[in-house]
DNA sequence: GGTACGAATGATAATCATTATCGTTATCAT
DNA sequence: ATGATAACGATAATGATTATCATTCGTACC
């Protein structure tokens, strides 16, 4: 079903070359630093039919959606509020608690976001 | 340093009063229609005010912001992505972990959501 | 009671991320 | 090559939230 254009192969190939969590507009603007602009409509368009085929991840901040590699196992993360360094965690007990969390209520689980907020190790340091 | 104001007061009885979680824009369709209509501009104000004075407390959603009581214990939220339902959960274990998991990191946590989605009970009963 | 000043309000414009539109172009199967 | 379908790009539209700014309110002080 998923066309892998040359456009799409761009973004895909952008967002797995780093260990980022990109917003459209950075990966628009990036695209034509390398010299391949690609149109902002097709970018978003891009970037949700790669996520639906699963090729990419993404987390849902409060202002904007930013996207990831879809080729690490599973993580969730912890965003400093004052720097805005993303830190990964991947927290096997967490996740099966949440499991069994969903399952006595019924609940048939799809997905799930845990964020953390906070202030980083170094952003700590200094103040 | 927060003035309770009438229509503060107003928007914290309506959400203390419930159990649901409000977007601005319920909170002001609702007030309207008890005859105590406020500007669109000064509910947004007010829930942002009253969040931060801790008589509210908030979840982000993708879309929207939504609002609740704050005189509940913390808990997070499983929402169904059939019919909208939240459901609240509480889960130490999971809370005592995360606090461990920042602290590893040499992160001071200031808070955090987690999110889950799925099917509730009876929206997968019928499907 | 009257004054003064900062905060709150309301109407509305502005912002910003994202989606919709639509004419054009690329892709793929036959 | 042809035709059907999906993708693209420019741009308008949407929707939640915030900014502006003139007016009004609340309160401390005389
Ligand atoms: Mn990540
Ligand atoms: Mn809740
Ligand atoms: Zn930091
Ligand atoms: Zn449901």
């Amino acid at each position: 079903m998923l066309r892998l254009t040359q456009h799409r192969q761009s973004i895909l190939d952008l967002i797995n070359a780093s260990n980022r969590h990109w917003d459209a507009d950075e990966v628009s603007r990036a695209l034509s630093d390398a010299g391949q602009a690609v149109g902002i409509a097709t970018v978003y368009r891009g970037l949700a039919a790669l996520e639906a085929a699963g090729l990419l991840d993404s987390i849902q901040l409060a202002d904007k959606k930013r996207y990831e590699r879809a080729d690490k196992a599973h993580h969730d993360h912890m965003i400093c509020t004052e720097c805005g360094h993303i830190e990964e965690f991947i927290h096997e007990t967490i996740e099966a608690l949440q499991l069994s969390a969903a399952k006595e209520r019924g609940f048939v689980l799809t997905g799930h976001q845990l964020t953390m907020f906070g202030r980083c190790k170094s952003c700590d340091k200094q103040e």
